[in-house]
Order: structure tokens, then C-alpha cells, then sequence
DNA sequence: AAGATGACCAACCGCACACGT
DNA sequence: CACGTGTGCGGTTGGTCATCT
């Protein structure tokens, strides 16, 4: 439509804020509230464009942002919903209450992108980089799973397109409608209830086709290098302590399948990557067995997802609330 | 000591969408 | 329905500071 940028007239300042500025844009909002953006910075007496008004209410002005550094488990959540919504910062952060998506943006590309490229996984796909190689054969039958992907993923968008608009509407709600991914009222959708829980199916769909971070099989790891935080945890269903670990390798050779060693000797079941890392359509009925058992972990896994998903505890600490 | 390099993060830019007329 | 406006979002930039050589 051909719309003029908003700082298009000269005079007005870019770049950094001043104190004075910070104090003025404070005391008009918390007077007058935002209203118009557009008309605020005339109103308030700042030579700023509307857009940078807000721009610096959202991420550093407003009274209810937590700064400082990330705790653990917000990253863990960061990197959880990362798997799940991609690059959705905005959505990200309303699972982080306190934090902008500007700031969650920033700690992501800054800090976690880097870890998990360290422990040689993908950052967008969350799935181990060695993936690339040699899994034709799985994904070939990745294809028979692509519509059910997609079709979760349009749900989904579908249902965060709502709930967006829902918000602009209902703030009171706002934490605990925000996110969705699963049951939807929507005329297109398979799901007719709101406050039907995500499925396993769903959410298998999602982290399938590289949208995971984890894999059907629990292990999702994360590890801190900062030097000041060396701990280990897996993500989901198995936490584990593993201090002083310095370095992750993710066995693929098919004699150390299944591991991922430390340098210290350690050795982490892994079977989530290697399902993804071998091709697993076994005809052997040990291997069938296997995977039976490995089915049944995979459905103690998705429940701790969606009791994660599900937690309807808000709080400082990063809890997810419902998504469904 | 000084320049080079990298990390961090606030802020900007442009696009897309919702909504009103 | 077309158009104009306001706002939100994600990608990117550029300034500042710390560390390295």
C-alpha cells in the first residue's frame, strides 16, 4: 500500500534514549496512558517517532520486565518452546511473562543458538546435525508424516492467530491463552473443545519433521558452557545432574548407538537421538520389542510434556500455562 | 599501550495484518 | 471491496564494552 516509514520526518532523533526522554515517555504513559502511539510523542514532548515510543516502552520501560540474566529454567523453556514454535519470539515470551521477545530474541541468537551448535544440533531444527547425512531412508518415511505435521501446524497457526486477536481484547486473560498448538473451535479443525488437552498425536506431529527439539524419545539435552553454570540437565522426563562435564559427543557410529559420552567417561542414554539418527523400521522382533518399550517411553515423555504444556501455575519461575 | 576481534543488546527497519472508513 | 492507518512482529544493524593479540 505504499505506507511511508513512520520516522520519515526529519528532526526527529534516532538511536539510543536519554534519561530525560526515558523520564518523559514514563510519566506521560503512567499519566495518560500509551493511547495512540502515533500521537504520543508530540503529546509527551519527545522528538521520536511513535513507533520508537513504544519500541522502548515494551522493552525497557515497562514496569513489569524482569532484567538481568537468564535462570536455567528459562532457558530451558526458551529452548522447549524454541523447538515448538520456531522463531515465535513474540509467542515465546508470553510464556515468559517478565521477558520481552526482543530480549528472549536476543539471549536466543546470543547465548542458546551457540550452545546447541556446540553440542552439534541444529538450532533451527533442534535436531542433531549429523542428521543430514544418511537418513534418506528416514526420510522417506518422514514424507507419510508430513501432512499430519502440517496439518497441526496450520491448526496451530490458526489458533494463535484467534488468541492473538482474543488478547487485544481480554488482557486478564492474557497468560493463559496464548499459545496454542493442539484442540482448536475452529470450523476447519478435528478438535472441538478449547480446553481439550494437546494429544499425544498432535505433539508428536510437531517435533516431527525437525520442528522438535527432542525426538519420540525423551532425550532432549541442554547444557550450560558457561563456565559459571556447569550443569547438565535433560530437558524432559529424565533429569540428570551431571557436573563437570565439559564436552558432549553424540555417539552415531552404530556400535555406541544409544550413548552420548562426556569426556569424563560418562555415559547418557540417548535412544531419543538415535531414533532419529538410524533408520528404525526394523523387521526384528527384538528390535520390535525394543521398540514397544521405547513407545511406552515415548508416552511417559509427551506426558511430561503436556503436563508441562498443561501447568496452570503462574508464577515468576517460567511454568507454561495451558496451551489447549 | 593500542589495535583487532568478538560478545552483547538496544534500537531500527520493513513487512504483514487487523481494523476502521 | 478498496484503501489508509495503527500496531505487532521478526530480522538486522550498529554502538559499546570486554577480551585477545
Amino acid at each position: 500500500m505504499g505506507r511511508s516509514p513512520c520516522c520519515e520526518k526529519v528532526g526527529l532523533k534516532k538511536g539510543p534514549w536519554t534519561p530525560e526522554e526515558d523520564q518523559k515517555l514514563l510519566a506521560y504513559i503512567e499519566k495518560h496512558g500509551h493511547g495512540s502511539w502515533r500521537a504520543l510523542p508530540i503529546k509527551a514532548g519527545l522528538q521520536r517517532c511513535g513507533k520508537s515510543c513504544r519500541l522502548r516502552w515494551t522493552n525497557y520501560l515497562r514496569p513489569d520486565i524482569k532484567r538481568g540474566k537468564f535462570n536455567l529454567q528459562e532457558e530451558h523453556t526458551i529452548i522447549q518452546l524454541h523447538a515448538l514454535l520456531g522463531n515465535r519470539w513474540s509467542a515465546i515470551a508470553t510464556h515468559l511473562p517478565k521477558r520481552t521477545d526482543n530480549e528472549i530474541k536476543n539471549y536466543w541468537n546470543t547465548h542458546l543458538k551457540k550452545r546447541l551448535a556446540k553440542m552439534g544440533i541444529d538450532p533451527v531444527t533442534h535436531k542433531p546435525k549429523s542428521d543430514t547425512l544418511g537418513s534418506q531412508s528416514k526420510s522417506a518415511a518422514s514424507l507419510s508424516h508430513m501432512a499430519q505435521w502440517e496439518s497441526a501446524r496450520l491448526e496451530a497457526e490458526a489458533r494463535l492467530a484467534r488468541e492473538s486477536k482474543f488478547r487485544s481484547v481480554s488482557t486478564s486473560l492474557h497468560h493463559h491463552n496464548s499459545l496454542s498448538l493442539g484442540s482448536t473451535s475452529s470450523s476447519s479443525s478435528s478438535c472441538s473443545s478449547s480446553a481439550t488437552p494437546l494429544d499425544h498425536d498432535v505433539l508428536q506431529a510437531w517435533t516431527f519433521s525437525g520442528v522438535g527439539l527432542i525426538d519420540d524419545n525423551h532425550s532432549t539435552i541442554c547444557h550450560n558452557m558457561e563456565s559459571e553454570e556447569v550443569e547438565w540437565k535433560c530437558l524432559f522426563g529424565k533429569p540428570r545432574q551431571m557436573d563437570n562435564f565439559t564436552s558432549l559427543v553424540i555417539s552415531v557410529d552404530s556400535s555406541n548407538v544409544g550413548t552420548v559420552s562426556s569426556d569424563a567417561g560418562d555415559e547418557l542414554d540417548i535412544v531419543g537421538f538415535t531414533g532419529m539418527l538410524l533408520d528404525n523400521s526394523s523387521d526384528n522382533a527384538e528390535e520390535r520389542s525394543s521398540c514397544a518399550e521405547e513407545d511406552e517411553e515415548s508416552k511417559r515423555y509427551w506426558d511430561s510434556i503436556l503436563n508441562l504444556v498443561n501447568s496452570d501455575s503462574p508464577s515468576d519461575t517460567p511454568q507454561l500455562p495451558p496451551l489447549f
